[in-house]
DNA sequence: CCGCATATATGCCCTGTGCATATATGCTGT
DNA sequence: ACAGCATATATGCACAGGGCATATATGCGG
């Protein structure tokens, strides 16, 4: 469950709620293409890693009102003449950059006052992306913490952690930088839903292959898994368990620059071994 | 697996494709209430029920083009001041004369070309129905067919069965009206991925109970999880396990009119035992 | 060349499952 | 009344997988 350390590489930590780039007054209760009387559909993106052993969630701060200024999952109405999965990797990939990375439909919310602006139903989708690739994002990535066990639910917490250089994670988180802060809409149930749905895949799909880079260690995955459940697990029964699954295969090279024994480094394989 | 006999009620078989009750002649391409340029969202529920060893479906006669004297799902446009929980309740209430029955939200298909009229997202939910309050459904009951193992997924098969009174289910079912009835829109697709889901929630989430009275036999528990999985499970090892789970409660009551010894009737249990 | 931290391999115990056997209990036919 | 039957219920045993401990392997740093 200790984050075993691992090369930490610094990220630029953006200047949080500074910029409302010309925000175009626009009426609040109204936008570009809405239509009064019938539901608005829209797409939203949970983008998710594993660093450090925590997990990081893409949002942006939003520059027009409502909750200017606030935290939000990327998102955007849905076209015409998109599929929703298609709007979902546009959205990825015109705002948050990422793309070909796993996708995947998370739930429908649509309560009827989650928007002020109106009735605004909102598909949510969860992307799954390692931890290189999300660096590269042009969103800011902020820590969540799950305040709940196993597949409870409900919502979670996000944190700025914005990476003080130091990996002396053994003070005090509290002080840090560590206030919870508050999320846009009902983003934060969506995030909530995300993660819930996350640990739930990770017993009984082959998903976390999709946290990590192309070739990765036996203890890479535990940790992936580990901090996706919130839970130790035990290393040999692991170990045994991925081997046994058909979804790995030895790849022969192994891992460079620790000061122990290298472990092998393994590939994810599609099809299970028949 | 194989159905031990039960007590089989006789239902109306309802003519097949005959009514088409003064269809309004509403011009195909529009409907009341559609706007031009944007997606509508509407709600269609699978509702499902286990009978005589099959699954079996919710379904009605479309009575207006497109796909007019189709089979399809309950479905129906989301209203602008209520939830897609409540427009599944309502519709299930008023489409299917089905209340207070397990509902819960599935999947949202929005490929731009699944509606001919034109762009319609639909939100499908899945509800799962005891038997004996199935048979008070105003809808007609087609049995399902999975065509695939475990949890591939895809498309499955509507049957009408009919039920001709007899059980002499040895006979060729390919004769008796076993031919695959067609269904309109996606709907093929929505009722797959609802098979789908409950296969895979039956075995880590105690749902199969909802497809049973309140006092049921473990015999008839295992049943369910038997024509849900679509294979046969060991009896010993679904007696322990189900004991063992903490969902259950001995009710000290025993089923009746059998000519075996009779079995004892438990009922389902919300909080697992501490 | 030793110590250290980890990887990797092996063996043991416990639990749960698959399977076989034995007993219990209601109905049916004689 | 009683044997026969079909099922429920209980018990025992072999086996597979997980938790755990131990032993060996391998890179680095002193």
């Amino acid at each position: 469950m200790a984050p075993r350390s691992r090369a930490a590489p610094k990220i630029a930590a953006k200047p949080r709620a500074a910029s409302a780039p010309s925000a175009p007054s626009a009426p609040s209760g109204t936008w570009p293409g809405m239509v009064e009387g019938r539901p608005t559909v829209a797409v939203d993106v949970v983008a998710l890693t594993v660093r450090d052993g925590a997990i990081f969630v893409a949002l942006y701060e939003r520059a027009i009102e409502p909750d200017l200024g606030q935290l939000a999952l990327p998102g955007g109405f849905v076209r015409q003449d998109e599929s929703l999965d298609d709007a979902a990797r546009r959205l990825l990939r015109d705002k948050a950059g990422l793309d070909g990375v796993f996708l995947e439909q998370l739930y429908t919310f649509g309560e009827a006052g989650r928007d002020p602006r109106g009735r605004v139903i909102t598909v949510a989708y969860v992307a799954l992306v390692d931890a290189g690739r999300f660096e590269d994002s042009k969103m800011r990535s902020l820590k969540v913490e799950v305040p709940w066990p196993g597949e409870t639910g409900g919502e979670v917490e996000v944190v700025d952690v914005d990476r003080d250089g130091s990996v002396d994670g053994s003070v005090d988180s509290s002080l840090a930088g560590g206030a919870s802060i508050p999320l846009a809409f009902d983003h934060a149930s969506i995030l909530g839903m995300a993660v819930k749905r996350l640990r739930g895949k990770l017993d009984y799909t082959p998903v976390g292959f999709q946290l990590l880079p192309a070739e990765f260690t036996l203890r890479q995955l535990q940790d992936i898994h580990e901090v996706v459940r919130g839970e130790p697990l035990n290393k040999d029964s692991f170990r045994r368990r991925m081997l046994a699954s058909g979804h790995l295969e030895a790849t022969g090279n192994h891992e460079r620059d620790v000061t122990w024994r290298p472990a092998e480094l393994y590939r994810f394989l599609r099809r299970s071994a028949v």
